[in-house]
DNA sequence: AAGAATTAAGTTAACTTTTAACAATTGAGG
DNA sequence: CCTCAATTGTTAAAAGTTAACTTAATTCTT
């Protein structure tokens, strides 16, 4: 992992977020900075049940809640292929297209941030008639770490 | 839409599905084949639940099955992001890599056979370390037709 | 600063989706 | 025709998500 000393992405994460609700006039409030924290422990694809486990919070409303936030505000992802969340890894950015690279072995996350595929994507789309409005694109395989085992 | 004489479309489909089956010595039977049908009624992505009440069917676990087995098969593709699936349109060939423009106005699916988007995804991530083992590609946005309304 | 309005959190329970377990049936190969 | 393996039928439960409503906190107004 591009990420050593872990800590402090999670602060700059965590500083990004405030920043984000802070323009947008939207709260980070407890149960919010909750669930993006646990998001941010690793850089760990987690399931809503996973992130109610290690929140401690058994009432699922709650959490279900928070995601809906933290996505709508593009401060997380949601992994479709394994309905599981990840902390967005480039919350200081505008909006950005990110190409999710998930390790099946160990759910570790990395963003891949390319425009040309994307261009080249659309680009068939339109000539199809497509408007493309959102892209999802997931890359499951191993990490580097996990291919060394 | 391309296909504009679509039962056409789904008897090829429906031959197709049989050669592939027929070639692994795999069974496919009815359920399978009805699941199939339903699939290829339109080219448009379908819920389990949707399908089951397509089909009549109110046991669950015969159509989760026969889902289960038709994406085993390539027959059909999972839509995560909608959790929906849509028939495969490209059942003749061999594997292949679909990215799929998904209308959320009226859930029409298409795919887009494209290499070069991929090569470069591929690249950026080889960079990483990081090694792709399965690739989901879903571009949501609105189709031509639904565009104009 | 007090009251009204808005927003979020707490709570209960239902609903949707998916799976487990096991019995009954079907089909293929000897 | 018999046996084995695969598939289907059936029941029920587990897992995941959401609805509806109450309470609490925050912001906005004056």
């Amino acid at each position: 992992m591009a990420c050593h000393r872990h800590h402090i992405c999670k602060e700059e994460a965590l500083r990004a977020a405030e920043n984000i609700c802070m323009r947008q006039k939207a709260r980070f409030t407890k149960a919010r900075r909750e669930v993006f924290e646990v998001l941010w422990e690793g850089h760990r694809a987690l399931t809503a049940a996973e992130i109610m486990e290690k929140i401690g919070n058994n009432q699922p409303p709650i959490t279900y809640r928070a995601l809906e936030f933290l996505k709508e505000y593009g401060l997380i992802h949601h992994i479709a292929s394994l309905n599981a969340y990840v902390g967005c890894i480039h919350t200081t950015e505008e909006a950005h297209i990110g190409h999710l690279m998930v390790c099946t072995a160990c759910r570790r996350v990395e963003e891949l941030e390319q425009k040309k595929p994307f261009t080249a994507l659309f680009e068939g789309a339109q000539q199809k008639g497509f408007n493309v409005q959102y892209t999802h694109v997931e890359m499951l395989g191993t990490c580097a770490q996990c291919a060394q085992n």
